[in-house]
DNA sequence: CCTACCGATCGGTAGG
DNA sequence: CCTACCGATCGGTAGG
């Protein structure tokens, strides 16, 4: 899933990427050292920078890697002929997958975005920015329709993104509850909050 | 609220501290540099340590300062003779506040807090777990009074907890919604989702 | 891909 | 509270 390729086409770059990505969300984006990052890849330093031009290529990549993902889906899902509270239901499903599956690089984009120089920054936050307001959008939708609870809108994006990013701390400590449950518990209590009567 | 005191004993360090939180805030524990700080709060970097051991002991502060106040809350909501449901929305609405009022501490001790040192670290982590412990209880207390929905509490718990630091976004851009309205979309959404029937 | 090395910046100390 | 300064570490480059 994600950026993750089959074993034949994976490229060295993409090696460097996918332990960056572990390595920025276990130290933060500061802390990481390349020098870590080189061990970890297994050469030596300098060696890094015949496959990438900086410590910030590494977090652009994995950014725009994550941000693109949401932004394909989004298009891909407000042109479903469903309901709004069945499109507000696919796409938490698709940040609770995302969340599991691609959990390094879903957390870093999240957690680390700020370290970003210009202009990644405010491209990425105009992004984001715009991503919101479409989901924002389909809760607005569903609210008209009577399908969804009068809430605020934007107000109810926010808190889902961030219960579902949430789910890291579950991660960290996979116990007890496995993926399908946990995802259901979530639709439970984000949906079954928001759905009229 | 919290740390902050009138201005009558409100001393050298208690502004350090202060101005620490919106500093690491912003940029991030290790982003944050000592020379910054200074600069801040007006002084050279090296005066600083007439009134701090080291950076790392500002982090500490910070973090503690909060969990003793959770943890303070928690004491008298778990004594108070009120349902489970009543319990659960008093903490829920005082996790919300606390975010409002002492935002940069709460936000740093909530996404900084990995870059302490030992003993604090694993300190901190103990008590982060028993906090969740006991909030989760509550909420199982209330799914075996048939008050709340049956689901898995202490992923409610996570829930909860992440999508009330979702308010950060919104603390961000002191848009159109205000404080208690804001509050009670949380309680919608949140409790709403929880609430049997 | 490595050896050798750079300028910058960091947290923190000595001494007054 | 300041001046002066330290050892360590950082991201990154030159040259092969």
């Amino acid at each position: 899933m994600g950026r993750i390729k089959t074993e034949h086409n994976i490229s060295r770059k993409d090696v460097i990427i996918q332990k960056a990505a572990t390595l920025f969300k276990e130290k933060g984006f500061k802390a990481a050292s390349m020098r870590e990052l080189a061990d970890i890849v297994g050469v030596e330093a300098a060696s890094l920078y015949n496959h990438i031009k900086s410590k910030n290529e590494l977090l652009n990549i994995i950014c725009f890697d994550v941000a693109n993902r949401y932004i394909h889906k989004m298009d891909e899902i407000e042109n479903e002929k469903i309901s709004s509270l069945e499109k507000l239901s696919k796409l938490v499903r698709y940040h609770i997958v995302g969340m599991i599956n691609d959990f390094d690089e879903v957390y870093v984009s999240d957690r680390e975005w700020k370290h970003l120089d210009n202009p990644y920054l405010s491209n990425l936050q105009t992004q984001r920015r715009n991503y919101r307001k479409r989901f924002a959008a389909i809760i607005e939708e569903g609210i008209k329709k009577k399908e969804i609870k009068k809430i605020d809108a934007p107000t109810a994006v926010l808190i889902i993104l961030h219960a579902i990013s949430g789910i890291e701390s579950w991660h960290r400590s996979k116990q007890k509850i496995n993926g399908k449950e946990l995802e259901e518990n979530m639709i439970t209590i984000l949906i079954g909050g928001l759905k009229n009567k």
